[in-house]
DNA sequence: ATTTTTTTAGGTCTTTCTACCGAAGTTAGC
DNA sequence: GCTAACTTCGGTAGAAAGACCTAAAAAAAT
């Protein structure tokens, strides 16, 4: 009895590289694989007696991101596992994923070798995270102990996306109908609270939170 | 007779993925895929007489970038050809590497008809970009008729490099031995040159140029 | 209901940035 | 060889940013 499995991925290309690993294998029958998460939601939707042992996800999806889908298998399949393969690597990202139940994470960038005992042990009914991931998160979990996680307020927020698109502070003022002052103030403790000495650190948070676009 | 290629990506998966396709095809002889661009500038300075006919390369490697490798393969083996396989598609990189002369660019996201299609075009001779890619690169370039191609020089890529890095013009002047003046001179001119306002829009194209880091 | 956080704003002072100006030696392109 | 671009440095001056402080009303959390 082989294994059914569900492979979504924007890149054409791996999923290509993907399917022709796990053809290669005896165990494993692809059902659908797919460049966009909302094909597949759609599909659990239409075919819920389908059998689905595991789903394989990118997490950058043009339609519907991984984390998302994600969210939506789970909710009304407890059954089917779930494996991430990402070339993303942020620990706010798999902080998100371990919240929403994934099964595993595989960096993109891992052995085929990892990615098919990835499988296995996810069929099993065990997690599994790569050493990477799992490093990566817990030097991070580790070294913020006190920091926390720094969460901007929705104010701190529209001042440092407005910062991040180049506006100075007077302009900024202006448009928030604030004292330049103020925005000096959050200016301020956005720095502090984001360890960076300058704009370009802010800048540089703020696309990294995507803030603003690239 | 075969092919004989090289392929160069850090994703490793993606790596066994088109190694794959490759060897499902019957014209094509992948005689190396590594990781690391600089595997192969090693392997090719040590190897000089073997025939090689194309290598595929992506584009953000940790060791060495594929824009710098395809120089370096340019430089001493005209004959080799070369095709990058990338999911960034910015028209500023999409200009560098024509200027290197790179034979064919096509997106992670594409078909694998549409690889195997680019590599059968390139082995002839000819170029191939594809689509999505001429499209981007047209439409900006004709909607920035005006603009010019904006080309920084050394000096001007290591300041910007580390105004975005976050050190103050001091500081910068320090590192490169040059009066402050002389710095103040650089971010003026490459606050002109890059039509932008301050260090959050010097930030940004830093970013997007991958001077530094994310 | 009380405490904490957020939002707002002011003052002072130093440093840095940005906008002008000019200019000279070096390198590279034509 | 000439010209253009690059690299370097200087001055002046004003705007903005960044380092300190305090503080109070409003909102949120406990």
């Amino acid at each position: 009895m082989k294994y059914n499995l569900i492979i979504v991925d924007d890149h054409k290309m791996f999923l290509d590289g993907l399917l022709s690993i796990l053809n290669s294998e005896n165990d494993y029958n692809v059902l659908l694989s797919s460049k966009d998460g909302s094909h597949i939601a759609k599909y659990l939707e239409i075919n819920p007696d389908e059998k689905i042992d595991l789903i394989i996800t990118d997490i950058s999806m043009p339609q519907l991101d991984g984390i998302s889908l994600n969210k939506i298998i789970k909710e009304k399949n407890q059954h089917i596992k779930t494996l991430v393969v990402s070339m993303h690597s942020d620990v706010e990202m798999i902080d998100d994923l371990i919240e929403n139940d994934v099964d595993g994470y595989v960096p993109k960038n891992a052995e085929k070798e990892e990615l098919l005992k990835a499988i296995q042990t996810i069929l099993q009914g065990e997690k599994y995270f790569s050493k990477e991931i799992k490093d990566i998160y817990l030097q991070n979990k580790l070294s913020n102990k006190k920091k926390e996680s720094v969460k901007l307020t929705q104010r701190e927020v529209e001042v440092i996306t407005l910062i991040a698109q180049e506006f100075t502070t007077q302009e900024i003022a202006d448009q928030l109908f604030l004292s330049k002052h103020t925005v000096e103030s959050y200016r301020k403790n956005l720095m502090s609270k984001l360890n960076v000495r300058n704009v370009a650190g802010l800048t540089k948070y703020a696309l990294k939170m995507k803030y603003i676009e690239h």
